[in-house]
DNA sequence: CCAGGCCGCCTTGTATACAAGAACGGCGAT
DNA sequence: ATCGCCGTTCTTGTATACAAGGCGGCCTGG
């Protein structure tokens, strides 16, 4: 997915640092809780301390590592109430997306989805997870476009990455895939019509179906220590109880 | 200058100037367009260039500054477009906090909400705006709080920090306090009967006046430039328009 | 007089050296 | 033998030195 940045020689250090760590936190190389050694990553990308430390800081600040202050980074893990409150954010986001690409998007940003919709149905059948989540990747990412928000897009994508490093775990469950193009046929069907309400709530259903079968997926495998993210922020998070007392209320299928 | 971090002798000399500099884009000592060199900061401020490169890092990571490569960072001037843009999305998540907190907040903090509201009333009277932005401001995050979503209040204040450089310069319109308090307490009413959706369309409208009268504020007093943010990422954004074909549909007033 | 290119300064980007706090192991005392 | 204290060592946080690129001014040519 990185091949588009390779060609440019001249940027920053730190650049190549941040894409190389965020790319192996995405893939899963680097897993939620692996310490991040600021000298050996020097050593690691042949740079010096500097660029990694700059590095790091940004993406502590787009959320995928933590930093504790004279502790070192850590690949952020999150837990499953945490996981659960972004999803319930992201489900938001993307409905808002979907809402405006209905009544936003170009003919022609149209025919793209279509075509992307339909482009997935091969690796459904072949079952190839993989690569049907590079194109869900770019589905989902055609209807951010397609808000005409680039800022509303840039925020969604934000939040996408940061939960994709448990996203992949989840891709592998049998018949959801299937259930998965399904859900995406019916978005793109309220889009072509232009139907604002319908796509929303179809996308938001979509993603909160997901966010249902992670729960449960974490929470079965042992579940993640359910550390609230309390960075470096000093404004301080409501002192009571911080979960949400419906996890998603969407019905969400059994494992 | 900064006599008000002085106390704190424990804390890393990178958190004090990103909360120094934080501190003084919000209050609007400095503008939007200010450009920011590390060399004088680092004076300013009393330590060396290392520190200051953090906290800028942080502030362009957050969005309230802007880094171009080899030419240093700038306040970030967000131009009208792209506030459009904020705010709607603002708009959203201050709503799905409305909603979550009318059905989630425990009695005690739908007292607290309201005794905030009723706090507000007497600045109101007396027409003491930078008083009443004050409180205005711990009401909505107390909405945000009432969510019981600690990711959902962390982005939403995030956002709200971000544009709170232009906010200031709006609340002086006359007229447009009573309006505010009056939108509030129909909030309130709604988030204490329990009624979601009510108190989500609420919120939504008041934030997307203010948009309206923002957007008509800047567009008049002269505009800003409408660049694209561009950070960093190189995930390309789309390559066609990008601005809201129909900016916020909710008819704000005039003047 | 104006335009274009060249040169130098000033700024950022990177590397390295130094200081200070935290984890870990050893040693002693109970 | 176990627990607690202390010192070592490794790590991060900060300062400073060095390199490289951009911008402005100046000079020169038309």
């Amino acid at each position: 997915m990185a091949e588009d940045a390779v060609q440019n020689g001249r940027q920053r250090l730190a650049d190549r640092v941040r894409l190389g760590l965020e790319r192996e936190i995405v893939t899963g190389d680097l897993t939620p809780g692996t310490r991040l050694d600021e000298t050996r990553l020097a050593e690691r990308y042949e740079v010096s301390r500097t660029p990694v430390r700059e590095a790091l800081m940004q993406l502590a600040a787009s959320g995928l590592i933590e930093m504790r202050p004279r502790q070192g980074a850590l690949v952020a893990a999150i837990g499953t109430f945490q996981l659960a409150e972004m999803f319930e954010v992201m489900s938001e986001l993307e409905a808002l997306c979907a809402r405006l690409a209905a009544r936003r998007m170009t003919p022609a940003e149209r025919d793209d989805l279509a075509a992307l919709h339909e482009a997935c149905a091969p690796y459904l059948a072949s079952g190839d997870a993989d690569a049907y989540y590079e194109l869900n990747l770019r589905f989902h990412e055609a209807i951010y476009a397609g808000s005409h928000n680039a800022f509303l897009e840039q925020e969604t994508r934000k939040i996408r990455l940061r939960v994709s490093p448990y996203r992949r775990m989840q891709l592998h469950r049998p018949g959801r895939l299937a259930d998965s193009h399904a859900e995406h046929g019916r978005v793109v069907a309220a889009i072509l019509a232009g139907d604002q309400e319908l796509a929303g709530r179809l996308l938001k259903d979509h993603v909160a179906i997901q966010s249902g079968t992670f729960v449960d997926f974490l929470a079965t495998v042992g579940g993640l220590p359910d550390r609230r993210p309390g960075s470096a922020r000093p404004g301080r998070a409501h002192p009571g109880s911080a979960r949400p007392d419906q996890p998603p209320k969407t019905r969400h299928r059994t494992g």
